[in-house]
RNA sequence: GGAGAGGUGGCCGAGCGGUCUAAGGCGGCGGAUUGCUAAUCCGUUGUAGUGGUUAUACCGCUACCCCGGGUUCAAAUCCCGGCCUCUCCGCCA
């Protein structure tokens, strides 16, 4: 969401913004819905003076023992003009409410505007070493991922994890979330899973994605969270903090729930594209001067599970043209997968500026006693599915099994010969 | 699920038809005092919109006491609906 008189001052980049990311909007309406709105709060505040006027009279004249009638009427009178009036600049917000909050953010000066353009390679590390055996033969093999069982159970992409497999999932989980807690200073956070309407609009989720998520019943009301982002960056919904507050830095664990509506068919097989997964996310709030520099160390923050992993990876930056909704700036970082020979997304780092704080009310008094609005920002680090595809490709063994990474294995409580049954 | 209590400014908390321009306290800010800190004293203190005007300064007006309706010339205050919190009971991992 952006502030009014910005879209106001930024006619052209507004529209640029909203081409870009081809969103439909009717700028044009809705510009002459804040014109239009303006122009009838005027007339509501010249009205609403007039009979506050009128009504402070009363209380004298009764008092004089005057004849306060003529002034019930006339008060009267008002009410309903201004009764009116409400009900028009009610339609005209609410109209005008709606086109703002389908609005996408501006980006970051270095991301491209191009209406072509691809994502830049920012670094790259490691070597591109090939197997033969990839993940999906292993997993399926040893049972470690039973696809077709979980595809009984709920529905195709929900995978039912099974002993060793499990227990590689549980493991990378905890070390992601010591990581974070311990070297980079998060706090842990275990949000809900399910959430309502206004956490995901203050996200920016909703509107745009709501066939993405899925939801219960009318009469609950709540949406199951496509990512810990949701939750945790809501944590302080409607509320205002102290400078001193900021930096809050947050980790969360989650089960990510989407129903990737519209891709099907695209990587329906094996861990690449699920309904239901897990993720490690960084949400941080930032002081609006300080979101740039938080970007780049939630990357590194993010990189470093990578590099202790002992995986190659690449970092993206992407152009805005594929930059979410609510971002304004993303890197991704993609993983390099040996078996199955390719680099795949596991990581998405990206800065909202004000643009999730002003949905959110999120604010902080600053040195003047200004309440100012903070910036968002969040990075996974990491999801599970496709960093668990490029462990076990990497760390595949001859038998066609694969060993933990030797990072891992510290978690790992009970001894080995468990998995070989 | 049943019964009861309650939701007021950054926070706590009083007010329960017109005098609310919301008491008091805490916190914040400014100042005095002061080796430093603490303590004390004095002053100050919300948000949003809209207009004067081009302006984050100043002034006016409007709205805001959980949300939405209603009663009334007039609502933080009365009535109805919703949401949320707390207490007790029941059920339950």
């Amino acid at each position: 969401m952006h502030d009014r008189e910005f879209i106001i001052a930024n006619r052209n980049l507004i529209e640029k913004i909203c081409s870009l990311k081809k969103t439909k909007v009717d700028i044009e309406r809705l510009y002459s819905l804040i014109e239009e709105r303006r122009l009838l709060i005027n007339r509501l505040n010249q009205l609403r003076e007039d009979k506050n006027k009128l009504t402070d009279e009363v209380p004298k004249i009764k008092k004089q023992g005057g004849d306060i009638k003529p002034l019930l009427e006339k008060s009267k009178e008002i009410s309903l003009t201004v009764g009116e009036i409400e009900k028009q600049l009610g339609n005209a917000e609410k109209e005008e409410n709606t086109l703002m909050s389908w609005v996408p953010n501006i980006l970051e000066k270095d991301v491209s505007t191009e209406n072509d353009a691809i994502f830049k390679v920012i670094k790259e590390t490691g070597t591109l070493n090939e197997k033969n055996r990839n993940y999906y033969d292993i997993c399926t093999e040893k049972n470690y991922i039973d696809f077709k069982r979980g595809a009984k159970l709920a529905a195709s992409s929900f995978p039912l994890y099974v002993g060793k497999g499990a227990l590689l999932e549980r493991t990378l989980i905890n070390f992601m979330l010591d990581l974070h807690i311990e070297k980079h200073g998060y706090l842990e956070i275990f949000p809900p899973f399910l959430v309502n309407y206004n956490s995901l609009y203050s996200t920016g989720q909703l509107p745009k994605m709501e066939e993405d998520m899925y939801s219960l019943s009318k009469e609950d009301n709540l949406y199951l969270i496509p990512t810990a982002e949701v939750p945790v960056t809501n944590i302080y919904n409607d509320e205002i903090l102290f400078e001193k507050d900021l930096p809050k830095k947050f980790t969360a664990y989650s089960a990510c729930f989407r129903r990737e509506a519209g891709s099907y068919g695209k990587e329906t097989k094996g861990l690449k594209r699920l309904h239901q997964f897990n993720k490690v996310e960084m949400v941080r709030y930032s002081h609006p001067d300080k979101s740039d520099e938080a970007l780049e160390e939630m990357l590194l923050e993010a990189e470093e599970v990578l590099r202790l992993l002992g995986l190659s990876y690449r970092v993206i930056l992407l152009p805005g043209n594929d930059t979410s909704f609510s971002s304004a700036k993303t890197y991704d970082i993609e993983v390099w997968a040996e078996g199955t020979k390719e680099y795949m997304e596991v990581s998405s780092v990206s800065n909202f500026l004000d643009f999730q704080a002003r949905r959110a009310n999120i604010r902080f008094k600053n040195k003047d006693g200004k309440n100012t609005f903070i910036h968002t920002l969040n990075g996974s680090g990491l999801a599970t599915p496709r960093t668990v595809i490029a462990i076990i490709e990497h760390y595949q063994t001859e038998d066609n099994d694969f060993e933990f990474p030797p990072v891992l294995r510290d978690y790992i409580k009970y001894g080995k010969e468990i998995f070989k049954s």
